[in-house]
DNA sequence: GTGAAAGCGCTAACAC
DNA sequence: GTGTTAGCGCTTTCAC
């Protein structure tokens, strides 16, 4: 492949000046110099070697986004919006998938660092982000989505976050509006912030009625990878035939994201159940999915093109260091949209239920 | 961050011992040499710097990954697949969302070759390559997936693909078999040459029973971005009830892929058709949902991790040099899995239908 | 305005 | 066995 130098023969010029050109440093050049230099490239095919540039410049235009899995849908939209964010600021994005494991995560953080990635968005966040401590003292710039950075927390730069535990209240209150009493919560390990925000969210939205969240009817299922996302489907089934086999099974559920909705949409089925007759249920995302299934599904909708867009900006403009002042938080607002899965429970004075 | 001089600095050696260590050329090397520099390296907290690496190397162990778009699950799922299969053999991954838009795709192979990525797989191929070819020519070895390459093909390094021909055809079979006589196809612009498989293997599969594949009944929907991946399902949805519409309506459907016959459902239910009972749904990838949803949906299977395997390893063969006499194309075999959603048709009699 | 030269961190001959 | 040396392709002072 041709090299600087190869064009620097053929327009009759140095290298540097070729360089120079490519590096829009033209302002006081002879027009005539760099004409020949444009013709020798355009001549040549050159495009310059981005890997030396990189290399030589320390820098190289490129973030990394750490998605726990793209078998979902809604991780697969967050890449595109990602990338489509970073592209109009002239960046490339990297992805990996991580399982949501903190090794993974770890691994995949050093490769890109290595590869002299600094940026990093990671998109399901975990508790902590100390397994990256020794990362960011390398340079490793973190921006957390799905999380809301906890004041002490250095590790993270920025962060984006829908406020999930005014989804979960969102969610928890359209249910308790409908009458519901026994409202149940299906999801992987609770052991990510959104997570346990959403969870907090519906117990407060029920204790705000005088209700109580029963721990009983909060389901977490273990995926193989031990964080259920390629299994959402599987896991959303499981659990609501779990919840819906005890003795005093709820009428409502509230499922960790859209997917396990839909595998509870099955596990309902499987047990003869309607939906919502039988049970109501609400999931998380609004992935498009949503409103297609049937019968479609009432979620609590995150602002997704948005939210990436914000992250990628926030990132970028920590890398380049024109970040000052900026608020290393922001939080979304999540919009719950109702839809066809959620109605009155059917029997209200059954007698587990109480009479009201 | 610490080089491999100041490792070399702390064990009291020269770089090029430290790089000898760091690439397992240690065989008669003093062991004491070799653990004085492993020390100062876990001191030092040292990792070599990846990119002087392979811009020194020319080679990066990174593959490219275009895929259509990752709002389908199958594709998230090949790219997960694609991403184990290249960290098996120390290679790592870039995953590009082109969504099939040729200028997309080039751009993209432009930015991967100039990042030092010399091979890429195209996951979802279009029925010529002719706009790499300036790419080709300078080092960029394509894999496609999905695709049969054309003896003629010079562009196409290597090449898997289900013989979508035949998948076409058990889609076909199956329905001929049910007693479908009017079999619909629904589907994007089918400019790929698996869309264009699949559609030939269902014709030939109905002429084979002396039926006649109506050309009404091909359904090819234009997406947005031209080529309706994001929105599939919502294509889908559509097109079953254009093709329910008609006068003499099919009894049954093929669609191009699971997203696009869950979105039949949702059309179908539009309608106040029920499946299988009075429209019967073939899929295509079988993807996790496919079984969860309702009816569970009967497709034609493809191999998916098999096939990302095959594609992955081919790739790093052509890129090593080691696949000397290797077939550039592989064939995985589709399989049919029936499940809920086709049937026999309702109506046999139906005056439209011609007695048997 | 343009060019010469040094060097980014690493690898790989080739000395020793 | 280990060190010396010469670049890889580019950017960037700093002369001229």
């Amino acid at each position: 492949m041709a090299s600087i130098h190869d064009v620097a023969r053929v327009a009759g010029v140095s290298a540097s000046t070729v360089s120079n050109v490519l590096n829009g440093r033209h302002e006081r050049m002879q027009a005539e110099t760099k004409a020949r230099v444009l013709r020798a490239i355009e001549e040549l095919g050159y495009t310059p070697n981005a890997l030396a540039q990189q290399f030589k410049s320390g820098r190289n235009r490129t973030i990394g986004l750490i998605v726990p899995s793209v078998a979902n849908p809604f991780w697969g939209a967050l890449a595109h919006r990602v990338e489509r964010a970073a592209t109009a600021l002239g960046y490339k994005v990297l992805f990996c998938n991580a399982e949501r494991d903190p090794q993974l995560e770890t691994r995949y953080a050093e490769t890109l660092l290595a590869s002299g990635v600094r940026g990093v968005i990671f998109s399901s966040s975990p508790l902590s982000f100390d397994h990256l401590s020794h990362l960011t003292r390398r340079g490793l710039v973190v921006a957390a989505f799905d999380r809301r950075g906890h004041g002490a927390e250095e590790v993270v730069a920025c962060s984006v976050s829908i406020d999930n535990e005014l989804g979960g209240k969102l969610a928890g209150q359209h249910l308790v509006g409908l009458g519901h009493r026994r409202i149940g919560f299906i999801s992987g390990p609770i052991k990510t912030s959104s997570r346990v925000g959403r969870l907090n969210g519906l117990r407060a939205a029920m204790a705000k009625a005088g209700l109580e969240l029963d721990p009983d009817l909060v389901w977490q299922g273990a995926g193989i990878g031990g964080y259920g996302d390629t299994e959402g489907p599987e896991l959303g089934r499981i659990g609501i035939r779990e919840l819906l086999s005890r003795d005093d099974p709820p009428t409502a559920v509230v499922t960790i994201n859209d997917m396990y909705a839909i595998g509870g949409y099955a596990g309902a089925r499987d047990l003869g159940a309607s939906i919502p007759g039988d049970i109501s249920v609400v999931g998380f995302d609004d992935i498009d999915l949503a409103a297609v299934v049937h019968p479609a599904l009432t979620t609590v909708r995150q602002p997704l093109a948005a939210m990436a867009e914000t992250a990628v900006q926030a990132l970028i403009r920590v890398l380049e260091g024109t970040n000052e002042g900026a608020e290393p938080h922001v939080s979304a607002t999540p919009q719950l949209i109702v839809r066809a899965s959620t109605a009155p429970p059917r029997d209200r004075t059954h007698p587990n239920n109480g009479a009201r």
